[in-house]
DNA sequence: CGCGCTGTGTACGCAAACGGACAGAACTCC
DNA sequence: GGAGTTCTGTCCGTTTGCGTACACAGCGCG
């Protein structure tokens, strides 16, 4: 196996300047990926950036019982470690090379210094971004190995997060389409969840009655996707200013 | 229905100091947003940063079939309009309230200059990651919507995009957990491909033959986040330095 | 050479969810 | 109050994909 000798194998550092490119060659290294490895993993604190050559690394989200779905693929054309950059020191996922080949690792220090003179509102925005990406990577997951039930009552309580009331006027077409099912499951879902005491729906309006207990029957992901913001958004953040956590 | 007097009602905005919230204050408008509105539509360049207070927008992916599936739902606690400060401009998502309430908005105008103004490498992560949200939320719909046998033939051609071989090392037992699927399922979409003489399968080692087939047997997800890609990464800015486009 | 391991083809019953359809309930508007 | 529209509950046949299991094929290794 040939090893990439020029850090613009990697279309995204490519795209670089000459002299910003000659800037960060210094702390460039060119490191060899090998079938298996992984790069971070879940919650763990991200120490490089890499920018893949000719290997292949995939970003997955692992589930409750053990086994982990892939959210994305990323190869020489893009950038492993984005949560140097975007302000969350780490993330969810886990980085798992899946075709060997070598890549161009980067310290997170040199790359952090001009993210974190940011203005505040800038590394906000960011940091929010990364928090979407969880909740849509999550989602991803939870399409794939949760039961239409669980998902249904994942969206709910997701929903009900957001509302300063305790009902939601939605009709049930309108739910189905979102989730991407049948209008027909929600009914029977809905059914479900009434019959329960949960929730009670009439006519494009839900009232949410015991938010425990919808939470009980809901797949892990709602929790995971509300720690998740918790951590990225502690409430002494929220409450008051930016605070480095260092 | 009670109208939100305080840009602190948005948990974002309330997070910024003082300071930095009385500098955005002149430019910061209260509107109100009513049940079925877009804020934008896929491909439509984004002209607001609207962060709600009491209303929710559920961002959505259209399918070919004219459907739309939710990938993310954004409440008081959060912001939409990351094209804005992502560097894309557009994205291929759209927004909808789904609830009715209030939003601040801000023009886009207001923030994109320190953005803009980073550096090169700053620049080009942003972008990339805007792109890399594009590829988690076409695989979301794809994961609901199309069938095996598609996302098979899209998984396949996203791993052949990025080497450097027509060949791919991985075991059925792999790629099913990659997608989420059972092994048999694998082995017998592989038995289709390969005697249809798209790609030929042995013992861990898939071989590319016919990448046109291949394509007209995926789903429309692999173009769509291909041309996404081409979008945010022109050719022009992938060989030389970032250009700005306007 | 034969043993064992790993990876693959395949089959069967089962459960989940789909697609489509229809009737009834609730609400609106005249 | 009646007609029409919208929304909901429910049903049935069908499809897709799951879970499990088993046999076989290629390969390494003693």
């Amino acid at each position: 196996m040939s090893i990439a000798a020029n850090p613009r194998e990697n279309h995204l550092s490519a795209a670089l300047p000459d002299e910003e490119l000659g800037r960060l060659l210094p702390f460039l290294e060119l490191i060899p990926l090998l079938t298996g490895t992984a790069l971070y993993g879940p919650g763990e604190p991200m120490r490089y950036l890499y920018f893949p050559t000719d290997s292949i690394v995939s970003l997955q989200y692992g589930v409750e019982d053990g086994s982990s779905v892939e959210i994305a693929v990323v190869g020489n054309e893009g950038v492993v470690g984005m949560a140097l950059y975007m302000g969350g020191e780490t993330t969810l996922s886990q980085a798992i090379v899946q075709s060997s080949g070598s890549a161009y690792r980067l310290k997170g220090q040199v790359l952090m210094s001009p993210f974190d003179h940011a203005a505040p509102l800038q590394q906000l925005l960011l940091r929010y971004t990364q928090a979407l990406l969880t909740q849509m990577a999550q989602r991803l997951v939870c399409n794939r190995v949760h039961s239409l039930d669980q998902q249904f009552c994942r969206w709910l309580l997701q929903y009900f997060d957001r509302l300063p009331v305790n009902y939601l006027r939605m009709t049930q077409e309108l739910i189905a389409s979102m989730l991407g099912v049948r209008r027909g499951g929600v009914s029977e879902m809905a059914g479900n969840l009434q019959r329960s005491g949960l929730i009670s729906y009439s006519r494009g309006c839900i009232t949410l009655l015991d938010r425990p207990g919808l939470e009980g029957r809901s797949c892990e992901c709602y929790a995971v996707v509300r720690n998740e913001f918790e951590r990225l958004f502690p409430r002494a953040l929220r409450a008051t200013l930016l605070i480095k956590a260092d």
